[in-house]
DNA sequence: TTGAAAGCGCTAACAA
DNA sequence: TTGTTAGCGCTTTCAA
């Protein structure tokens, strides 16, 4: 039985008044405007009365109110969209993006966006008056992001990066991604090595493509197998299903979520890992290294990305106008789970 | 080596102009103040003069200045503080968290809080003007909590309730919690029942005194164990070497992440899971069902819990004064990891 | 070097 | 029912 109390409020419910600009100028004995200046480090204070203001601010506890300075000029606020917050590749992204903005006056703020919620997600931090915005794995179109773009200074990442846009990019080389595991299961004697890739168009295309032109280099052009699934459950066990069908030696799965969920089904299903199937995935999280995964991974160091990214926002914040695109080169990490020799 | 791309930009990056309310009234004719009754569903507007005012919305794509709204009443936008993103468990909360705030016309937006940053967020989410806050294993003491709910309405998730407080409260009966463990690995015949605890004064310390008090229930109070580690790799490695050299039977693992660490560890050192070492872990997330790991846990409905917050801030923006505390009974669900005989 | 004053886009009291 | 008006707390000219 679930249990709920009421109790009456220690204290009433009215909103404290807050320390304005004008109370720390009257505590200073100076004109508000003068404070403004000393907040934003605007030309022409004097060293004395620079001190004096600062001895109220902090006497006073004032912070400034976000939403009246950017109404004016900045809020010092950017917003940082994931598409969910399931995968904790993301929270190496965010903490690089959290690095990224340590001594800068910039705070970060998140939002979650479904596919279908990213365009409202991302107009509501328009409307907060965000200064910039970062995209993970943004579902808009090229046409939604070039909009996006050219209303509000944004870095993408994760996304096919396109040339003459609005928006600056950070991305790992997915191309490469792709080859750099084909390489790795040929080189363990595999051939029947089929991938599990994202239905929704992403940056998973660039892996899809590493993936075939490293199968045609390796002269396993025939082997070539991608199924491409929804990011639930059902549509995994579907997507493995249908490969398993043509008795894979290995399998590239698009992120580590998804191969633990492979290393499970197989199990059920009587396969070793990796003797019978091998399984390799993508982003090296945390739980790739516990012993009952031991999962193969691409490494493709989210808090760099995350780094570059919170470091290209204030670059445009300080006056760059052309955008900029990152390309980032991944690394394999081999564990058991596709080690196919002692 | 990684590539960096630089392009002129095809657009320029000045701001665009907003559409604000003024050009709405313009152009339906009216004045700007009636389209600020329409948007506010304020009493005594005509139907014909709402009719064109939306017309006029739709037509122009107009939407509400957040930061301007919210200098003069609502910002409509609430702040929810996470402890961090790793944690699946943590989705499961915002997901209810989201799904409560789905037919209402607030915003959520999250911020992830390290210990000692917790302070600075919240007074900048409040700063920015937000309206209430819901803050998940809040790492503030119970005075900033207190004067923080005083500042503006509240919602503590997983903290301890108190009674007579100034915010609202929703946690999982902790207590209840550690007891259902306990029964379940006696009924299993352990004995040597250990717990890996936080070492963060936080709703764990509930956990722990339900483990005890069902270990005293069991006449295994010569067997209560409890080792309180940071939630760092190195620290939960040294709480379970402590635990050990002690030959537990059982281990109550405080989270899932701990637990699958743990099964990771005792499998490195030998220990067959659960014929040597039964293992239990508390929330009950996504990866509990994988074949690997295949963990019992406590299942304490994120969900649930999220959706609860969301209604109760909802419910204090439109005018509750009273506090309320809510306190939701777990269930235990039973996998291989704690299964002693067949 | 300092301060006065206008105004960002909106809400809400008040007047018409 | 509608419109006028005074701010919210700040930034940013411009004048002193």
């Amino acid at each position: 039985m679930n249990k709920i109390e009421r109790n009456r409020p220690g204290q009433t419910n009215g909103k404290p008044k807050r320390v304005t600009i004008l109370q720390v100028a009257a505590d200073a004995g100076v004109s508000f405007a003068a404070v403004s200046k000393v907040l934003r480090n605007a030309y022409g204070v004097s060293e004395s009365l620079r001190e004096r203001v600062n001895a109220s601010i902090k006497k006073l506890g004032y912070t400034p109110n976000t939403a009246a300075r950017g109404l004016r000029g900045r809020s010092f606020v950017v917003g940082v969209v994931f598409p969910d917050m399931r995968n904790p590749f993301l929270a190496d992204i965010f903490a690089g993006i959290s690095a990224g903005f340590e001594r800068t006056p910039y705070q970060a703020v998140q939002g979650i966006a479904s596919q279908s919620n990213e365009r409202d997600l991302t107009q509501a931090m328009i409307d907060m008056q965000m200064d910039g915005l970062i995209l993970v794995s943004s579902s808009l179109s090229p046409e939604q992001l070039t909009d996006l773009g050219s209303r509000i200074p944004a870095v993408a990442i994760g996304n096919r990066p396109l040339v003459e846009t609005t928006f600056d990019t950070v991305n790992n080389n997915d191309e490469q991604s792709g080859r750099l595991v084909v390489q790795h299961l040929a080189k363990q004697g595999a051939e029947r090595i089929a991938m599990l890739s994202l239905e929704h168009p992403t940056a998973m295309r660039m892996r899809e493509s590493g993936y075939r032109h490293e199968m045609e280099a390796q002269g396993l052009s025939a082997y070539i197998n991608i199924a491409r699934t929804e990011q639930t459950p059902r549509g995994i066990y579907g997507g493995m299903e249908k490969l398993l069908e043509s008795r894979p030696q290995a399998l590239f799965c698009w992120c580590d979520a998804v191969a633990f969920e492979s290393i499970s089904h197989a199990r059920s299903n009587g396969l070793r890992v990796p003797e019978d199937l091998a399984i390799v995935g993508h982003d090296n999280t945390v739980y790739c290294a516990l012993d009952q995964n031991s999962l193969t991974s691409v490494d493709q160091s989210g808090e760099q990305i995350g780094t570059h990214a919170a470091r290209l926002l204030v670059e445009r914040f300080e006056g760059r106008i052309e955008t900029e695109q990152i390309l980032l080169q991944p690394r394999l990490v081999v564990r058991r789970s596709s080690t196919l020799d002692g």
